[in-house]
DNA sequence: GTGAAAGCGCTAACAG
DNA sequence: CTGTTAGCGCTTTCAC
């Protein structure tokens, strides 16, 4: 029933060899014929089988977005849908499809697993870094598989990734609450086995050090990059009384104001919180969120452009790309009622 | 390099076809052969190329989920992230490939619609209902291509589709502010050319038509879905001193709540708020939110299963599926200070 | 129960 | 510039 190259051939009085030519664009077809072509492609409504195009070529134009299990904040954190709207929006641009992958049981990995590494379906995958241990980047590492992780991966391998940089960012986060004057500065971590957190919690330790001070173990608490777990962990650290938090995301930030209010304590005048993701709702929070702003629509979009380079230019060595972040000053974090300059 | 059918039949001393058979668990294959094949698929570790099945068999596997341009509120709104979760969750469970597909502008619409409305890509959509007046739709319609639309179409169409009954979910939660003793119950509506804005607001003038009581249209406020929205409905419902708010999702009752404790009012003291959708955040916003609950993780999946049986069974006629909500009534609508029974 | 053979619809040399 | 000719790797009759 749907029509074939070989159809439009034939009503174009032309070779199956020529229609594909000029259905791909390519150069060597008569300026009159393309036209010909081209307008019986239009008056049918030809579309090539994609199917057929991918066994041919050994190309599918479609990429993968794997979301290990570990990843269980995708439905909680609106961190992943902008992401995932930046690497859908580069997708189309770029005349790719997007397979979504979300893996929640060990029973999905290993069922997605062959889809997302071999060539038959997908041309390349993006690889949302997960947990230290995570099967899939080591079952991909030594494939001549195209794979982009999104984020640093939890030890070293000969792969692209994309990554901001959060020891840096988280620095330079908790430096501004040192520079206010800020005592008893604790964090929320994010889970342990992830270096996102890893990394955020050596840069809250590196500005604390860099003012020459000690690092208090119980001041670093364990989220989970939830709106609960920031609100757990703020109750763990109340006790202590800190007069200043750094939390790993936007939501666990929320969660700790949440604590903090609960407790009859004021933000920021008795806690100052800064966040991280600057999130939309972070201008809109009870108190606006001082936070750490990430590009994470770029980032998406980024990751797509660094592996379509991988998947049509073979690009090696593997790229390491790190994008730049921005404190982003609002009330949370008190700066404005102790009248310090921002810095430029 | 890799692995074809051609070579597991030589190593195992077989045919092709009967490769392929073992490989699709056809029945007609002597135990003993099948044992063999399997060894040596497993020993190998091959893998069926999925381009060439597709294009024999003219079935991908693969299901397209499609948000339309209108559907801005993905990136702001957990409900879409949670519906993506029920959908990709049935499709690792019917061994299905997921498909994400994100129109944003006039140009993606173009690209993506041969894309998700033929046989070589996909076996079939699930089109998350827009914007009155969608294009994708009307197209769809009259194809013979399998299609499952996620909330009730803007007009009456002839295909399946998958909805809560806004209607009656919504009048029962006005009706419980009614019961409540509210006078002056307003509403903060979705964006007016949506199905679900439409029949949220058709639930809340029957409520009150029910109770006797007249309609003032300009206790309607629109939103847009976002918070934002919710509160910059709620700036302009304030000055007609409402004493009930029933909000659209919860997101705008978020929204909503900010602009009445901003003008130093409380919830639900002076302003009772009902939300519509239950995420996770209801029971955690400053005041925990009543709200109607949808079961958006089931709906996705239950999506799936339709889709898939008008795959493979062509199941007509198209089927509506209609699934139940429930109230959760919580501090925001001040039952609980008013002391009045909730209902079983 | 098993194998041979004919495609599925397209791309990509290779001639001309 | 254009047509001919092989496949891409699998499914699926149709014989045996």
């Amino acid at each position: 029933m749907p029509l074939t190259l070989e159809d439009i051939a034939l009503k174009s009085g032309v070779s199956r060899s020529t229609v594909s030519r000029v259905v791909n664009g390519q150069p060597n077809v008569r300026e009159s014929v393309r036209q010909r072509v081209l307008q019986v492609i239009r008056e049918t409504g030809f579309h090539p089988n994609t199917a057929a195009r991918m066994l041919a070529s050994q190309r599918s134009w479609m990429i993968g977005l794997v979301l290990p299990r570990s990843v269980s904040s995708f439905f909680t954190d609106p961190y992943f849908p902008r992401l995932t709207q930046g690497i859908a929006q580069a997708c189309n641009q770029n005349n790719y499809t997007l397979g979504l992958f979300l893996i929640e049981t060990k029973e999905d990995e290993e069922k997605i697993y062959p889809r997302v590494s071999r060539k038959s379906l997908l041309d390349g995958v993006l690889l949302q870094s997960g947990e230290i241990g995570e099967q899939l980047i080591d079952h991909l590492v030594d494939t001549e598989f195209p794979v982009v992780i999104i984020g640093r991966p939890p030890h070293p391998v000969d792969l692209s990734y994309i990554d901001v940089d959060n020891v840096s960012a988280a620095c330079n986060a908790v430096n501004h609450l040192v520079r206010l004057g800020y005592q008893r500065i604790a964090t929320i971590a994010g889970m342990a086995n992830h270096t996102e957190s890893i990394d955020r919690v050596e840069g809250y330790k590196k500005a604390l050090l860099a003012d020459g001070r000690e690092i208090d173990a119980n001041l670093i608490a364990e989220g989970d990059f939830t709106e609960n777990g920031g609100y757990r962990a703020m109750r763990q650290l109340l006790p202590l009384q800190p007069d200043a938090i750094f939390a790993a995301s936007d939501v666990m930030a929320l969660g700790a104001l949440r604590a903090v209010r609960e407790a009859g304590l004021r933000v920021p005048e008795d806690v100052a919180i800064v966040g991280f993701d600057d999130l939309p709702f972070a201008s809109t929070s009870p108190v606006p969120l001082t936070t750490v702003r990430q590009p994470i629509v770029n980032f998406g979009y980024k990751a797509v452009e660094i592996l379509i380079d991988l998947i049509e230019n073979g690009a090696r060595p593997p790229r390491q790309v790190i994008m730049g972040t921005e404190l982003i000053i609002r009330e949370s974090c008190g700066s404005r009622s102790k009248g310090i300059p921002i810095e430029g």
